[in-house]
DNA sequence: TTAAATGCGACTAAATAAGTCGTATTTAGA
DNA sequence: TCTAAATACGACTTATTTAGTCGCATTTAA
């Protein structure tokens, strides 16, 4: 029931790149694999790893050569955090069952649980996409009223 | 961002635990791992690993001796799939940060994101907490409506 | 007191995930 | 046009977690 530390990085860089769009993007240079790495503390080469699964799946863009760099492929207001943990960890999904398509499960349909997953994690999807990478950069005001006390 | 199939398994054996309760438990005789094991399909020493967790997390009374067993240790109305999870996952955080008194992380403080996974994670434990034991067993209406194109 | 049935905990093996390294590709400058 | 530097990309190795198996301790009816 925990998020990989991968997908958990991920959402670091991802907050990390969408600061450097706009005015920042030109002022601070390039951005790459390498400033996202000083910049959060996440190691590079898994920094670069997940710069590769973030631009497979279309969240970034990348130019190569000795002038390349990377950026968001889209605004961060219309990247959310499902997006990401699924660029990283693929379909998510709380069970196996939940996949569309999946019969790996042997007890398959004299099983009474399996209904219930759908709503479940029809639920846990929706809080995943409801914040987007936007808020993620600015709302102290959000951040201020909110002690770990209340969110667990 | 899944859930470890000790989990899922943990939660087909409390469903099934559940409807040996009133009348049946009587009649059908004595409930133990074995039981479990032979009517959900779960593999028997697996079902002994998971009887002794959720014995020690008190969901379920184990007796010993030559007639001995196990039964729930509240009504399955009581009993959630927060519970469950929680019993053979440990605390059910998504990130690691969300953690009470934990500081595993490098970025702690410095961290934008961190504040919002206390949402996140508030969200997905209430959708697990709203589902319980009870709701599990019976429910057959609810179960035809629900296909599994409107759940993912 | 003995023996059978049960729950309980420790160990081993497999799968997954994280981290590291090397290679291929691209472009600015000479 | 060629060289070299900087970058993204993919394959490999290592470590951690997880699943499964086995043997032991405990309890109670006969």
């Amino acid at each position: 029931m925990r998020l990989s530390s991968l997908a958990d990085y991920a959402v670091v860089l991802m907050s990390a790149a969408s600061r450097h769009c706009g005015a920042a993007l030109l002022a601070e240079g390039k951005l790459n694999a390498s400033t996202l790495s000083r910049e959060t503390g996440v190691p590079l080469p898994t920094a670069q790893k997940l710069v590769s699964r973030l631009s497979a799946a279309g969240l970034i863009e990348s130019t190569r050569g000795i002038g390349g760099g990377i950026r968001l492929a889209r605004p961060p207001a219309s990247i959310s955090l499902a997006d990401i943990v699924e660029a990283v960890e693929g379909p998510l999904a709380i069970t196996c069952c939940t996949i569309e398509g999946n019969h790996d499960c042997a007890l398959e349909d004299t099983c009474t649980v399996k209904p219930h997953w759908g709503v479940v994690n029809q639920t846990i999807r929706k809080a995943l996409d409801e914040v987007s990478l936007a808020s993620l950069a600015d709302s102290p005001a959000a951040q201020k009223n909110m002690t770990m006390e209340h969110a667990l």
